[in-house]
Formats: C-alpha cells, structure tokens, sequence
DNA sequence: AGTATGACAGTCA
DNA sequence: CTGACTGCCATAC
C-alpha cells in the first residue's frame, strides 16, 4: 500500500475523532485493516502533526499515554488540547484513559 | 535488495 | 511492575 492510501486513511479517522475522546494507534491500525501497523499510525501522525486540521492530541498509545507529546510545538500543548476538552492529563497520561476512548471500529463506517 | 527505524502492541522473564 | 524481545507494516538510506 502507498503512503498516500494509509496516511490518508489515518488523517481521516483522526479527524473524525469526537471532541473530547482520545483513540489509541492500535484501533486506527485496526480500522484501517493493519491491526499490526499501529507504528505506521504514528508515522502518520507524526508526517501529519504539520496539520492543525488533524487532532494529532486526541491519539495516544495503548495506555493512554501521551507518546507524542514531544513531537507538537510545544511540550505542553498537547496536554493543554487535551485537558481543553474536558480531558484530564497527568504524567503525561490521559485519565480514566478508557472512559474517554473512542474506538473508531465501533461509530465509523468502513468504505 | 538489505538494513535500520518509528508518536506501537503483545508477550515473556 | 519494569525491562527486553518479537511481530508487523511502511519508509528512508
């Protein structure tokens, strides 16, 4: 598959990440049919995080970790989207990780 | 064509 | 629980 066809792909899902709900790497993969290229999810990302459109914050690791937080302007905006939408980080991890999460799998409908 | 790397995930010690 | 190792897909050199 081209770059073009998956990062497409994730900057769509991201995008249509709710206000206020986080997604992890592994269930973009998922959704997008690689459920082992979570890594490529993150290399979306991080080719993506040029783009204000794609809230690159909403995505964490599996724990709801803030991975990425390094990779956006500042080391605290990340956090600051985060916590804008009613989403409470601490050490660099999102809280009640699973209360936010939002599984694409679930509310979107594959094409 | 082969090797190294990545915002990961899962398993094992 | 933490650290190390493997698997997997795609990109870069």
């Amino acid at each position: 598959m081209t770059a073009e066809g998956f990062f497409s792909r994730v900057y769509e899902v991201t995008k249509l990440i709710p206000f206020g709900r986080v997604t992890s790497y592994g269930a973009i993969a998922k959704y997008l049919g690689t459920p082992r290229s979570a890594r490529m999810v993150g290399w979306a990302l991080n080719a993506s995080h040029l783009d204000d459109s794609i809230p690159a914050h909403r995505v964490v690791n599996r724990n709801g970790l803030l991975s990425g937080k390094h990779h956006f302007k500042g080391s605290n905006l990340m956090q600051q989207l985060l916590e804008n939408e009613n989403i409470k980080v601490e050490n660099n991890q999102v809280v009640a990780f699973e209360k936010y999460f939002w599984d694409p799998n679930i509310q979107l409908i594959k094409h």
